[in-house]
DNA sequence: CTTGATTTATTCTTTTTTGTAGAATATTGT
DNA sequence: ACAATATTCTACAAAAAAGAATAAATCAAG
């Protein structure tokens, strides 16, 4: 059982790429979200990692898009936020923001 | 120098403790302000093995306090951010912030 | 049709970095 | 010596990261 109850910061920025992107979160377009939101580079090794992680976890849900697309390319696998997955992202940026509360950074 | 380039989550926990905690920062300090300001209980080993990190990686700097305290116990090993440190903090903040912006997670 | 190239996407394998715990040890005051 | 306070050490589990390998589908030839 252990503890590790809280997110890592990378699965921080998966879940909230995959609830940004709504009903188009797959592997691919999630990678590529994070990059356009923070300008941040991930190989597609560490996204589906994480995504596996989230899920066994129950904090995300998958399932495979339709199997005749009409397109070149393999079947996407969509993944959406569970119940689970929202309310472990906005516990972990609680945490954050009561840290943030009252502190003021000067950059020396 | 690769890539770790990214606060960890509890790196960003430990690091914020630290600046709230100012000039009163030191391991057992920070490990009770973690969990005063946010209920997270974490051990001993864990707030030093972080803070050890940090050190190496020029997020924070320690100096031992002085030689004969009025009080029972080890000299304590104040810390402190560095600049390089706070940069980190404020550059782990906004990506959080991009991926926030816009998003609206309804509990189901 | 049937094969091969192309496109799109996921899976797999390996390694490094972070996170976590708790016992052991060190330093100082009484 | 003993109590109090704090840090260091040791061991291991989980998360993060990279990139090659593999898979599935479409399309263009011949």
């Amino acid at each position: 059982m252990s503890k590790g109850n809280y997110l890592g910061e990378f699965e921080q920025v998966v879940l909230l790429a995959t609830a940004r992107l709504a009903d188009e979160a797959y592997g691919m377009s999630i990678r590529r979200e994070i990059e356009e939101a923070t300008g941040r580079k991930s190989s597609i090794g560490a996204i589906y990692a994480t995504l596996d992680r989230l899920e066994a976890k129950t904090f995300l849900e998958s399932r495979m898009g339709e199997a005749t697309p009409k397109r070149g390319g393999r079947p996407k696998r969509y993944f959406r936020l569970s119940p689970a997955g929202t309310r472990a992202l906005l516990a972990s940026r609680r945490t954050m923001d009561r840290l943030w509360d009252g502190l003021e950074l000067e950059p020396e």
